[in-house]
DNA sequence: AAGCGATGTCATCATACGATGACAAGCCTG
DNA sequence: CAGGCTTGTCATCGTATGATGACATCGCTT
């Protein structure tokens, strides 16, 4: 037995967690550019060489913690207080941001950029786009992209280090704040 | 004479525009880390070795095209929509954008960061600061500096080619629509 | 215990990039 | 026309990075 569970000295899934859990968080951290191959093999203990062998390169591998970010529950849209809760926390501490990284700046390979694409569009474009139909609002399409791309553009912001307070003010409050201003007319 | 206007074929100050606009598009176009030296050299038909004389390197030279942003007008506050008008029409276009792209990324070199940060909150976030201020609203700074981060969100949004309608509407209208939710409570 | 596939380690390659310095060609001053 | 400063060109260096393949080590199966 030895249970396929318990920790082996050599363990391929959990190398291959590893990796993913460190390149999540050095993506959302740097970006994909600024992070290597070798710091992705530092923080998750595993050697780099592994990631050609588990993922096939970086780039599938970036692509592999997008969607990895898809397993958490997936509630409402962003103007649910609770989702956009969540997600402010979530792109505060790490993850996620990968994704939303895709909605302002070019990735490297075409491959990458399709799928994170894809999944900015399924995750948070679509939901809303739905709301705002059910609402009747006018434009509901370039409306929900407009929110989606203003969400992103704040949680992006939060973690650049540009913004004085935006960077230190808790997401509660920001939450609040953020869904005040953009439900106020409704 | 043969006036220092017209084209000798020997022109350093030629040859340091040439390499600032097409350093100031590629920026845009593709971020700091996505451009090199000889894209610009070859954009502004000069050679790259020219950047290190004229500007010093790479990061000086992303910080000159910041800068070269600042004499443009500079009239109202974000939420005038003169100014986002023509915020939105500039970013589509090209300029501008490396500017926006500290708000939502780190940048390579401290010394540019903070630069790029200073532009930034003079040219967007005070402005700001100063009508919310005007109109009593409350927390005004924070107020400022998410607004600032949503419309960037959507200005590169619109360039990143991750949405669909919204890279392709008429400025005019987004303004609008934009302006129309930012504003609708108040 | 032997054999074999799976897993991990390491050295190394090829490429891309920013920077530098030597050198050539041009323009201006005297 | 001569000298010297400016401007442009080119080859090259050092570094970082992603990828690859050879080799070692482990663990399961028989």
């Amino acid at each position: 037995m030895s249970g396929t569970q318990e920790a082996r000295r050599r363990d391929s899934a959990r190398s291959r967690e590893s990796l993913l859990r460190a390149a999540g968080e050095l993506f959302a951290e740097r970006g994909f550019d600024r992070t290597t191959t070798r710091d992705i093999g530092r923080r998750a203990g595993v050697d780099p060489a592994l990631i050609a062998r588990y993922f096939g390169g970086k780039t599938q591998l970036y692509l592999a913690t997008v969607e990895a970010e898809h397993g958490d529950s997936d509630p409402g849209d962003l103007l649910d207080p609770e989702r956009l809760l969540y997600i402010l926390k979530r792109a505060d501490h790490r993850g996620l941001v990968p994704v939303l990284q895709v909605a302002v700046q070019h990735l490297a390979e075409p491959a990458a950029e399709g799928a994170a694409r894809a999944a900015l569009h399924e995750r948070l474009v679509k939901p809303l786009h739905r709301r705002f139909v059910a609402e009747g609002r006018d434009r509901p399409r370039l409306r929900a992209e407009m929110t989606v791309a203003a969400i992103i553009g704040i949680a992006l912001g939060r973690r650049s280090g540009a913004f004085d307070e935006l960077g230190e003010v808790a997401p509660d409050d920001l939450c609040g704040l953020l869904l005040d201003t953009l439900t106020a007319g409704h």
